[in-house]
Order: structure tokens, then C-alpha cells, then sequence
DNA sequence: GATGAATGAGTTTTCATTCAT
DNA sequence: CATGAATGAAAACTCATTCAT
């Protein structure tokens, strides 16, 4: 069996064990034996657990992230690819849950290293997210500029309940909603709120004493 | 030196290193010595290492609920209430990053008792914005009335956006931007965009092909 | 309330909770609390959880050595006398199994030193067995006399034996024969088998090929 | 080395210190060195101390059955059988002071299943003696015949002196008689005793007042 | 005398990891 | 490459024991 093909499956087993058990509960040997190979031969091709643990982050995170770009086709309108790539996002996280809780819950939680894996593919998405929003907000010529720093915001928020929502979405099998009944509420709330936002509304605090 | 107090010392100890080690890489030999006390009376008085990571949980958990749910005066408008409550939660999280690092990443992750405890605190949170949403969106009046499980949808966005948003805003100390424009921002785009929402304009896939 | 009283009520906690839990398991708490003394005042009369094993080992063995001792009168014949003594032991086994627990259960498997003490104590009732049985063999002028070193070992298969019928007798409430029972089948085989046994008949490898 | 030798090395040393330092003062460390291995090969071998005491007893206890087993061939007549019996019994004792110790003492104090395991092992050799003494019983027609109770009790008393005369052969080289020399003072006044018994002499306590 | 606070020293147990075959 | 033997290092947890009040 060619070495790509056994890393793969080592990468699978992994994750899998990672999202059950939680990256100390998770023993080796279980990998190992979920994977098929021996022990000697996952510290041939992965060195170490964290090692091992550090790619699986890596190989999900890149995953998630080809996966949504891959989506917000580049000709499209702004909002649709908001859209679709929200769309892909849930998508992506329903099909492979262990991942997303790897990514979600495992990686944040030990360690440095591997937490800045993490950020660094959010902070890919939020970049991704923003530009849309920029990119809407220039083509709308609105009322009241943009700031760059509320845009980083908006999408700061968007990831956030993205998120939020995908943990809803896949808690429980029928309390949460459909993952485009889903994507459809945040993209209600965002999207008609940042036009409306453009067009000089905002809410103040002094607004409503 | 009495009890109370020496309870109190462990548990800020123990809270500082869960946020940074992770729970099972935080060792009892460090919580105790951050702490200035023996391990032995560590364990006399929060039995396991299991109860102490429990207890933690829970403080953090009633603390930050009683900090939001005390901002959201009950005679205020709807509008105003979010608003104190996100001042509050920002505040609140701001102020106790070790508190809000154990609750957002630590307790999700290790095992189902701590999870539940955090999901109970979650669900609290969201159930309050949720009624603060149907509140307004019942006095509104709208033209499209606002379906429960939307209310619920956009409750979770919301939490989830001001996670996020938290997490920015902690993550270093000059690139976030400061507590009250997270929360403004936020406001802006949840709140207009409900108000928009509900005099009838929705975005859909198909609106823009 | 006068130390006497105290310390007595300390060795009967003690007892009573080294025969529930064994030496180790027992802890000085549990005895504290069971004796309704605070732990200090536990290690003010008894030193350490040796000198207080060691205590109750001590009083558990005089105490049933006085039993045996006082129930052999000394104006009695031999077989009465050892009678007595027998019933008296079974009796008192009975009657203190915590005790009796101790004695032949803990004492012998935790250090030489205590093991000590109770060897000590069966040596005692050894000597009295075998004094018994030496006194009747010489009153009864037999045709062979029994040699000294015959009388140790059948003192020391009386004793052996009476350890084991009285944990047979104690061991369930249904299962084991009375008191009195007991020692009347111990007698039987004993008494009447030395009885024959200086009469000449002895039993031989050789004698039934 | 092949893991069975190894086991075995294991056991033989844990017999070892069981034997000395009784269950609890045993440290998993020491019986480790005396093994020549390290402390986690134990624990993968025997999974825990509690197992590891629970192998030693059940090896122990079924090498005893099998030696007294193995000596009281089926076809030899009662009598016989039982010397042989006692024979083996304190030979094997004799050769193996460890083992018995720990059977003798330290299992029985140890919590229920090991406990268990002992009064298994006790209760076989007690229905083997139980048998003979029944089986001679029948064949000499006596009499008054032996009630069953009365076998039992017997076999008990049998029992225990077998074992108070190997703790008192073992106890110091000189003090105690050789190995034959015990079984025949236990026999003697067991079987001639027995015989005796069966042809209508019994000791009564009023026999003699 | 009783009580609560406090601890040093020691225990069992678990892994990630390596090496010879 | 797979396997079995093997281990160093560290972690959770317990307990007898003491002292000030």
C-alpha cells in the first residue's frame, strides 16, 4: 500500500479519535488500530502525536477553507458569493463533523501551536468575508461609507454566528433547522442589514432613550 | 486563614491555568501552588479534579449570566435591553478573559457533564435575546410577522456574533477595537436588519440570479 | 469525661473499624469519628495508628487469653478443664468477632511486630493446651508415655483446630453448628483419640499397606 | 524474553513481597525490581494490583489443590489417602512458605473476591477430607454411623490443625518437627480417634464431672 | 480538650515512545 | 513494514500527622 494512501487513512482515524475522545483521551494505539497500521509504522510517517495532531488540524482547516473558497465563485455578485459560500460552510461542517469539532473545540484547546493553526484559517475566512463586504459596500456607492474597521467587524460577526449556527444545526437531529433555513437567516439579518446600514440607518444609543 | 477565602484563591488559580494549559494539561501540583496552597488541601476541599474544574465552570457561568441578565433592566425598551446586555457581555468577558477562555473553549471539550453545564448557560443567554426579539418584533408590528424558529435562529446568530466578536476583541490588544464599538457595531447590523426585516424585505437566493 | 473511659472507647472504635476495613484501609478518621473523639486527642492518648493497632491487639489477646485462662479452673480434671476452656474460647470468638477478627485475621499481616504479639498469645493458650494434655497423659499412666514433643503438637492441633471451627462457626449464621457443638466434636476426636492413642494403638504408614 | 517467562518472574516476585510486607505495604515498585522489569510492563502484563494479588492467590491456591490432589490416589484405602494427603499438604507448604503465607493470611483480610477465592480453595480441600473421613465412616460399618454434620465438622477441625502444624513446622527451623513427624501426630489422634469415635466412645461432658 | 487548617511523602496508574526481530 | 517487549516520566489522589486557636 503506497504511503499517501496509509497517511490518509492515519489522518482519518485520527480526527475521528480527536473528535470522540478529545486530543489527550485519545491514546495512540486507538489511531493506530482504527487506521489499520501499527504503531511504529504512524510515528514512521507522523513523528509524534502532536505531529500527528497538528496535521490533522492543518488538513481540515485546509479542507474547510478550499471548500468555501471554492464556492464564492469570483464572478458572481458580491452577495451571492456570501451566499453561496455560506451555504458551503454549513455544507462542509454537516458532512464532516469531525472535523469541525477538531477545528471548533480540539485545536483552540491545547496549546499554542496548534491555536494559531486555527486562527490563522479563520482569519483566512474573515479576510474572505470582508472583502465581500468591502466589495459591496464600494459597488453600492452608499450614503455613508464603509469604515474598513466596521467591515472587519461585520465579518467578524458573520464567522461568529456562522458558527454559532453550525453547532445549532448539528446539536441535535431535529431541533436544529435545514442547513439552508439556516444560511437564509443569517444571510436575512446581514445582508438586509448592511444595506440598510449604507443607507445611513444605524442604531444609536441615544436613539431610543 | 478561613475557608471561604482559601476556596475562592483556588478557584481564580485553578480558572487562570484551565484557561491556560487546557483542562488536562493543567496539572493539580501547579493549580495548587498558583493557588499558595498544598495539593492535599486543594483536594480536601474540592474533592477531585474533576469537581474543581466543575466548580469553576459553574462560578464563571452564574457570574457572567448574573452580569448580563443585570444590565437588561426589565423596564427598559427591548432595544435598549440588547443593548446593555451586549455592553455588559463584552464588559463582563472583557474583564475576565481566563473566566470567558474556560467557559467558550474548555468546557465544550471535555466530557459531557462540564458541556452541559456551559450549554445550560448558553441556552439561558440565548432564550434572553430571544424573548428580546419576539418582544420587539411583537410591539413592531410588523407586516411579515416573525415565525418563533426565526427568532430563535437570529437569538443564536446574535450570541454567536458577540462570541466572536469577544474573541476579537480579546484576541490582541490593538487590533480589536474597543468594547462599546463591538457591541455598536453589532447592533447595527442585528438590529436594523431586524427592523428591516420585518416591514416585509427579506433576501432570497433568487432575488439576485 | 475521666481518660480511662476515652481511650477504651478509642480501642473499641479501633477494633471494630480494623476488622471492617483491614489496617490499612482503616483510616484515623474514620476511628475518630466512630469513637466521637477529635483526631488530636486520638493521638494524644495513642500515639500513632501503630501504637493504637498495636493497643487493641494487645487488649483483644489478654482479653481472650483471660477468657480461656479464668475458664479452666484449676480443681478440675484435666478433660473438664480443657473443656471448658475450649467452650470458653468458642464463646468468647463469638462474642467479639470484631476482635477475634483482628486478632487472626490483621494482626498476623501487617509487621512482625504485631505479628509478634499475637504469637506470643497463642503460644499462651498453646502452653495451657499442652499442659492439659501432658497432666492427663501422666494421670493416666499409660502404657506408652506420651513424649513432650508429641503433647506440643497435638496442643497445636487442638488450637489449630479450634481456629478453624470457630471461623467455620462464625462464618454464616445458618451453615455453622453451635457453640457447644462445636466443641463437643473437637473434644470427641481429641479427647477419646489420645485417649486410645497412650493406650498403644497408634496409627502407622505401614500398618494398612 | 517470551511473556511468559516473564509472568511468571512477575508472579513469583509478587508472591514474594506479598508474602513479606502483606497487600497493602506491598509497593507495585518493589515487586517491579524484584522482577527485573519496570513497572509498566507489570501493569500491561496484569493490568493492576488487584489483579495482580487476585493471579498470585488463584496461582497459588490451585498449585496447592493440585499437589494434595495429585498424592491421595484414588485407589489406595482411606486412610492411606489422607496420610498422603497431609504428606503433600505440608510439603508443599513446606517448599513454598510464600505462597502458603499469602494464602494462609494475607487473602483471606483483603476484600471479598480474593477471600473468596481462599474459602473456594479451603472449601475444595475440606469436601476432600470431608469425603475420606465419610467413606471410611461408611466402610467400617459402625456402631453408632458418623452424621454428615459431624464429617464435616471433622474435616474443619482436620483442616485447621493441618494448618496450625505447618505454621508451626515453618515457624523456626528447630523449634518445629520434621514433616512427617507432624502428619503423624495429626493422624494419629484424627484417625485413631475416629475410630474410636465410631465404635460408640464418645466424651460427654457429664461423662466426667 | 476540641476544632479546623494544613502538608510531606508516598501510592497506583497511564502514556507516548523506542527498538529488536 | 508489522509485531511484541519494554520503559521514563508524570499525573491524580490519599493519609497519617501536626499546630494554632
Amino acid at each position: 500500500m503506497p504511503r499517501e494512501v496509509r497517511e490518509r487513512q492515519m489522518l482519518d482515524a485520527a480526527v475521528e479519535v480527536f473528535a470522540r475522545r478529545g486530543y489527550n483521551a485519545a491514546s495512540m494505539d486507538e489511531i493506530a488500530e482504527l487506521a489499520g497500521a501499527s504503531k511504529p509504522l504512524v510515528y514512521l510517517y507522523l513523528n509524534s502525536k502532536e505531529d500527528l495532531f497538528s496535521a490533522c488540524i492543518r488538513r481540515e482547516a485546509e479542507a474547510l477553507l478550499a471548500a468555501v473558497r471554492g464556492a464564492t465563485v469570483p464572478d458572481a455578485p458580491a452577495d451571492r458569493r456570501l451566499w453561496c459560500g455560506l451555504l458551503a460552510f454549513f455544507a462542509h461542517t454537516a458532512e464532516h463533523p469531525a472535523g469541525w469539532a477538531v477545528l471548533s473545540c480540539q485545536a483552540r484547546t491545547h496549546g499554542e501551536p496548534f491555536a494559531l493553526v486555527v486562527a490563522g484559517l479563520r482569519q483566512q475566512i474573515v479576510d474572505l468575508v470582508t472583502r465581500l463586504i468591502a466589495e459591496t459596500a464600494r459597488s453600492a456607492a452608499p450614503a455613508v461609507p464603509l469604515a474598513p474597521h466596521e467591515a472587519a467587524g461585520l465579518a467578524h460577526a458573520v464567522v461568529g454566528a456562522a458558527e454559532s449556527l453550525a453547532g445549532w444545526a448539528n446539536s441535535g437531529a431535529d431541533t436544529g433547522p435545514s442547513e439552508k433555513a439556516t444560511a437564509e437567516t443569517l444571510m436575512n439579518v446581514v445582508w438586509v442589514g448592511l444595506d440598510n446600514l449604507m443607507n445611513g440607518r444605524r442604531w444609536t444609543c441615544t436613539a431610543r432613550p
